[in-house]
DNA sequence: AACTATGATAAAATAAATTTATATGAGTGG
DNA sequence: CCACTCATATAAATTTATTTTATCATAGTT
């Protein structure tokens, strides 16, 4: 059996025509046709209902079964593709959020330092949406990511090592910066200045939205964490982060949220079931997994 | 990229000898050592180190990470080929163990002659790690499984419908009929008839046992539920079975047991992941789960 | 009625996998 | 140390599989 012949079919079922799945792959039609062939030959059973009449086909339940099969049989054959194109590579590729940048990054580095790896790791900052889509493609070796509450994701291995409430963050001058702690109904006359989407921030940012029917106005978006810290200090609006992304450095105060059953941030070490880790991957991981 | 390819490196990485593969595929050395060079040449990276001094074939790390995918394609496309032969047959294929034959099956029919579909239907009864394995190669369509607690199946999808105590079963003029209820370990002087290996209750016996520190004598094992009733009524031994599993033309009397934490006999429905359901299939999976 | 879109079919061409035959290289027993 | 065995590699020939080219059939469209 040919992967390929099941690239053609679970390309059929997408777009329904053998001359534009011929396109797609740049071969010509009757390739398909013939390929479509030795599939239904082999299972002995018609997968595709050809409807001259109404010039539509018709994937039967047969088809949709393998259908399932193939999309699995694919996506296992990409992910061999990439990670053995990671093993080629002599660097692990670890993904984390820039909100940990700049507490962990630097435990972690003298972790490394001190098992002689940091030089074989190379880090990659993105929004967990981002990272989370790298880590299961194949693209990154291992992930640390934040997510609002615990992940549900069946196809990777997630530990959870941490969850820390959102607060709102503001320079020590401004009045909230005074209280121990705020509704977030409280603020629905301040300005934000919050991350850009793919950071799970907006999700949690939008359930308090929700919960508390608070619409406060977003005034700016970045991704850049130390670009937003400045925008806080500078008063251009007020921050929403997890109290870990503050550190004493930064001369912010993060003053908590009071809302009840409120999401936490949560950070979990991920990677991808059934993969294989180099045994420089596994002390990384431990070592992601103990800080 | 060919799966015949994939079956070949799996085999290689499993005896680690390339004439004794070429054997078991009736095919001939050289076509393993081709096999094994495209696949290299595909991935651009050495899967198998041959070290010739010590006549010893070792596999990579790229090698073992390649072999996890090929397990998982070639299992795939294994339940493939059994699925749709199963589509190609008409009747839909159920397994359940013998415990419940006598209890669902009678509600279970009258609800699939109501929808039409009794002669679409075929029953298989077994142990239920005799179904399981059955359900998870793809030779049933949908099984309805006991367990000792709820399942735990990745490759599944289970819905758990029930779960009920186990029992010690008697003749109604046994002296533990009398009992309200008896603790496990004041059973280690009653001799036992019991299912056979395989079957559920064998797992949960072995808690009982273990947990009490009490070792009962077994006096005999079948496979058959109604033999086994037959010997408890004719004093050979008392049983030990679900309370579900006895109805009262039985005449046997179901003794709870105290012992604290007890497992659960648990029902579940049980299909495959990706398993793609006929629409007849899906009304008896429904009546399975209302029933 | 001519035209277009879509898929099927057959023969030819190309590509890929397997076999046959033979080579290499490391151990092993006499 | 020589003949022998075991295990894998290599090259050419053969067989098998896939794709293309060219053409046809059918239904819908202008």
């Amino acid at each position: 059996m040919n992967t390929r012949d099941l690239e053609y079919f679970a390309k059929l079922v997408e777009i329904k025509n053998f001359s534009q799945v011929a396109d797609e792959f740049s071969v010509t039609q009757p390739t398909i046709t013939m390929s479509l062939k030795r599939l239904e030959d082999h299972f002995g059973i018609q997968l595709i209902h050809r409807d001259q009449s109404h010039g539509q086909l018709t994937v039967t339940t047969a088809g949709k079964q393998l259908n399932a099969r193939a999309k699995v049989i694919i996506e296992q054959m990409q992910l061999a593709e990439a990670e053995l194109a990671r093993t080629r590579q002599s660097k692990i590729k670890i993904g984390l959020p820039p909100i940990l940048g700049n507490n962990y990054l630097p435990q972690i580095a003298s972790e490394l330092i001190k098992h002689g790896l940091m030089n074989n790791v190379e880090t990659v900052e993105s929004g967990s949406d981002d990272l989370l889509e790298q880590i299961m493609s194949g693209k990154l070796d291992i992930a640390l990511l934040g997510s609002v509450g615990p992940m549900n994701e069946t196809n990777m291995d997630v530990t959870q090592i941490g969850s820390y409430p959102f607060t709102i963050v503001t320079p020590p001058e401004h009045r909230l910066a005074q209280c121990d702690h705020v509704a977030f109904n409280e603020l629905g006359n301040d300005a934000f200045v919050l991350l850009s989407a793919g950071f799970v921030h907006v999700k949690a940012f939008e359930w308090f939205k929700k919960e508390s029917q608070t619409e406060p106005e977003v005034i700016y978006r970045t991704p850049d964490v130390s670009i937003l810290k400045k925008m806080i200090t500078q008063h251009v609006g007020i921050g929403f982060l997890t109290n870990i992304a503050i550190t004493d450095e930064d001369n912010l105060v993060a003053t908590r949220i009071t809302d009840a059953d409120q999401p936490l941030f949560t950070i979990s070490v991920v990677t991808r079931k059934n993969q294989i880790l180099t045994p420089e991957m596994k002390i990384v991981k431990e070592i992601l997994l103990q800080n």
